[in-house]
DNA sequence: ATTACTGCAAAGCATTTGCAGACTG
DNA sequence: CAGTCTGCAAATGCTTTGCAGTAAT
């Protein structure tokens, strides 16, 4: 699969295997995992190696062209296209789902930290719980 | 070193590891990593392996004595005393240095999510930027 | 004495790195 | 053509696991 509109984004040499992945990304509903973009990218015919995913990733998220995050504690990172809308997650304790949430209470907040010079860039929001498939109070 | 006072925790056996790594947890003033716990065991003149910490940890953790916390995206594990007080920390993009926040937003919000039968039951948050020390424009 | 815990070594897993050949501009 | 990127293999770093001997109650 390949976007056949020519909207390559300036500053980074066109390969098929970063077009896949690109393609993958635009295409998936949710942040995917290194290896789920492998598998996508394979799916589609392409072939890819994984340590190529990090590689064209790494660049991505470098160019601010994908956002990396990592949920619960420890788990593998999760990459997804910036579409520059500010986004945080809800994810089921249970079945790992992922819910985007729609509002973000940092909006009307000013933090106190200890260091009262500290310079904040930005914040990460995990909201953890059980989705409505695995509540056991159900 | 070892605590003279006999407040060990309920419900968990008591050994030369466990009290070393409590002690350590107990008298730290960030949270540490699994490492981090393993040298400051090791000044204080005991002996511990490394495996038998993050098995004393996992311990401590699902009693719920210690919190694990990991910040910025993927790197390691960082472990605390649970002191049953809510926290969140800054931290520093460039010296990853953890600051500790007095305030949390999520007291006054109700988040609105995709799946609105969500039953939330925790969150984390966490606040980057450069601290003090670290900030190019200071 | 019985059961659980620890030292130690080795495996696991996501991610990174080195290198030579292949491809892009 | 020069420089970059990729396939591939191997290394890395944190964490987990298996096993046999040791310690706790």
């Amino acid at each position: 699969m390949k976007e056949s509109q020519d909207n390559w984004p300036a500053g980074i040499k066109k390969t098929k295997q970063r077009e896949s992945v690109l393609s993958v990304l635009e295409h998936a509903k949710k942040p995917l995992s290194a290896m789920e973009i492998c598998s996508e990218v394979e799916k589609n015919d392409d072939s890819i190696w994984l340590s190529t995913v990090y590689r064209v990733l790494e660049l991505f998220v470098k160019k601010g062209l994908v956002i990396k995050t990592n949920v619960m504690n420890n788990d593998m990172s999760i990459y997804e296209l910036n579409r520059f809308k500010h986004k945080h997650y809800a994810v089921c304790i249970k079945c790992h789902k992922i819910i985007e949430m729609y509002n973000c209470p940092m909006d009307k907040f000013t933090p106190k930290l200890e260091d009262d010079d500290f310079h904040i860039i930005g914040h990460n929001l995990e909201i953890y719980g059980f989705c409505k498939d695995c509540d056991p109070k159900r």
